[in-house]
DNA sequence: TTCAAAACTTACTGGTTAGTAAGTTTTTCT
DNA sequence: AGAAAAACTTACTAACCAGTAAGTTTTGAA
């Protein structure tokens, strides 16, 4: 009963992401997608529907992907800095690898998504800063973190320094982001 | 000689830099513009050859614009704090019309923007960096403000708070962007 | 091995895009 | 008033877009 290739879809999943990190949701079409496999536009119809779809989909793998994460969060024995380490990492890569990162590029295009696809993006925001924040809360308890402002607040300086640290280094250059990165820890670590 | 009537040719800048702080570059077309004025698109050509010249006349008005604002910053006897303030104020109002700033605009698009324009992009974020890092230099001499990082990294945190957090407030809502700028002007107030 | 579902291709649609060439109206200056 | 430049419209193109319907190949399981 269960499909039997996930294979295309998966890869149709990846490459989709990778260019709405790249390019941004309205500059990237089903054709190419279909290039990059090789098939024709009909064949990544056939595994999603319309771009509202896939979109929806590559959404819902990233919150899937942070609800993993905040589970692994409680199980493993890591410090709250090593944890906050771990999430900026991921920014890191991005600019490695010249993308921004997903919440970034689809914020920017906000206003032109479907319903469907905005709820998903405020679940995911809150998602990610949720577990900021407790990263954050769990710190401070520990004396790891010191900060004055709510937890919540302090979460929201971290990603919108990430989140445009990153769109900026494109521009500028990793230097930038580089320093961002060491300030916005300076300031939790005290 | 000069051309007599810049109304229209205005009012395509004022309408495609709303669009694009609206919807981004890539989410509008020359029809959009034209719908509004009440003309065909040909008309819009006229005007600007293409859309990578009306996107660089756009840019080059903001930088027309910072460049008058950063000799204006020397004219007028401001605090520092006041003339961080007029800057922050430009993010408000961005909020409260449902825009992200011009800047975060172009920078999610970066890899879809022709070369003439990316140059200028450039420029107009190392204008503004300089400008909040000029104004922060001044208050920290003045006894204003308080920060141990240098300048330049301070004015890359604040330009990442306002900028990201205008494209959070579009989704999660105004209350997060007011939390962000009274908490970026309590780090520099000291 | 056969047969049905899965995974495609072929071939097409209607709409939108940026952009152009040629002609018309409007404005301004003399 | 008349000429010329400016500011348009008309009418079009070629490329691309998301999406679909119908037909073909591939695959895996009974």
């Amino acid at each position: 009963m269960a499909p039997r290739n996930q294979d295309t879809k998966q890869e149709i999943l990846r490459i989709g992401t990778d260019l709405i990190k790249r390019y941004g949701y309205n500059a990237f079409s089903y054709a190419d997608i279909s290039k990059v496999l090789q098939m024709k536009n009909a064949a990544v119809h056939y595994h999603f529907r319309g771009k509202e779809d896939l979109l929806a989909a590559i959404l819902d793998q990233y919150l899937d992907d942070y609800i993993q994460m905040g589970k692994q969060l409680q199980v493993l024995r890591l410090t709250a800095l090593q944890k906050l380490d771990q999430f900026i990492e991921r920014y890191s890569v991005l600019v490695d690898s010249n993308c921004i990162c997903i919440i970034g590029s689809v914020a920017s295009d906000y206003n032109t998504l479907p319903e469907s696809v905005k709820t998903r993006v405020t679940e995911l925001i809150e998602l990610v800063l949720g577990l900021v924040e407790k990263t954050l809360l769990e710190g401070k308890k520990k004396g790891e973190f010191h900060f004055t402002v709510p937890a919540r607040t302090q979460a929201l300086l971290i990603m919108t320094n990430l989140a445009a640290g990153v769109q900026l280094a494109r521009i500028s250059g990793k230097q930038d982001y580089v320093k961002i990165r060491k300030a916005l820890l300076g300031q939790v670590k005290g």
